[in-house]
DNA sequence: ACGCAAATTGGAACAATTCTAATCTATGAG
DNA sequence: CTCATAGATTAGAATTGTTCCAATTTGCGT
C-alpha cells in the first residue's frame, strides 16, 4: 500500500471511522461516504439530511446532527458560524477562512494562504486565543 | 451650542430617534437610553429584555426584538454574529472587531486600528464585498 | 451464537425568533 | 385643540433549528 496521509479525501469511509474510533455503523459509513465524496464542502444538517433522502440513505435528522458533532469532536468536520440561525459544518478542517454569500446562504473557501489577519492584541488577562476566523461578507449585484 | 458629531454617545436618546427617523415612542426612547448610555454595549434581545425590566421598563420581548431591527437598519447598532443560536447587537457601528469567550457568551471589542486583515481575494464574479469580519474565539484558562 | 454497550430513532421538548391580529399612540391636518 | 389615521406595541401563537428522551436495534468481543 502507498504511503498515505492520515486523513485524506481518497480515504475510504470505513477508513476515516476507524481513524476517527468511531463504529462504523451503516448510517455513520453512508453519511462520511456523502460528506467526503468531494472535497470543501459546506453543509447544514439540514441539507445532509436532504442529500442523504435523495440519494436513498436511510437516517433520522436526530442522526444526522449526532454525526455531525462526533465527526466535528473527532475533527474529521469544523464548524463555521456566519448565521446566527443556522450552522453549517465543513469538511475542509485546515487552515482557511470563508466568503459568505448572504442571502444564498452559501459558504465559499478563502485558502490560508492567501488571507492573514495581523495585529490580533494580546487576549484578556486569563483567556487564550483558540482560532481567529474570518468572514468576508459579500452580496450578489 | 458646541458643534457636535452626527451621532454621538452623549447624544441624548429623542434626538439619536429623530436622526434616525424613528418614532419618539416611550418604549423606543427608553431602550435607547439603556443601550446608549454606556459606550460599547454587546446585548442580545433577552439580555436587553432582562436589563429594560431589571430598571422598570415596560416593554414586551416583540417590541425589543423590532427595536433592536429598527435601530440596526438605521444604522444605531450592528449585528455580530459569533453564536450559532443567539443574535449579538452592538453599539459600536464603528470599524472593530472581537474577542468571543465562547463559553461565556461574552464579546470583547478590538479596535479596528489595531487589527488588520490583508490577501482577501476578489469575491467570485458578481458578488461584492459588505463587510470583513473577524472573531477571535478566545477560552478561559 | 450471546450479551451488552453503543447507536439509532420518532417524537416530544426547547429556545430563539417571528408572526398575527387586536389594541394603543404619536402626529399632523383641519 | 381635536380627530383620524398610519404607525407602534403587545400577548400569545407559530415557526425553526436543535437537543433530549426512552424504547429499540445493532456492532462486536467473548
Ligand atoms: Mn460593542
Ligand atoms: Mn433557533
Ligand atoms: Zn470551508
Ligand atoms: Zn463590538
Amino acid at each position: 500500500m502507498a504511503n498515505m496521509a492520515y486523513d485524506t479525501p481518497e480515504m475510504d469511509a470505513g477508513a476515516r471511522l476507524k481513524a476517527a474510533r468511531l463504529r462504523p455503523t451503516r448510517q455513520r459509513l453512508e453519511l462520511a461516504r456523502l460528506l467526503f465524496r468531494e472535497h470543501d464542502r459546506h453543509v447544514t444538517a439540514e441539507s445532509l439530511a436532504e442529500e442523504g433522502a435523495r440519494m436513498g440513505v436511510k437516517v433520522s435528522l436526530a442522526t444526522v446532527y449526532n454525526t455531525l458533532h462526533q465527526f466535528k469532536a473527532a475533527g474529521l468536520l469544523r464548524q463555521v458560524v456566519v448565521d446566527a440561525s443556522r450552522t453549517y459544518f465543513d469538511t475542509n478542517v485546515g487552515d482557511h477562512q470563508h466568503f459568505f454569500v448572504e442571502n444564498e446562504g452559501l459558504l465559499i473557501d478563502i485558502p490560508g494562504e492567501e488571507i492573514s489577519v495581523s495585529g490580533v492584541p494580546n487576549p484578556p488577562q486569563g483567556l487564550t486565543i483558540d482560532s481567529v476566523d474570518v468572514v468576508v461578507r459579500v452580496k450578489r449585484n
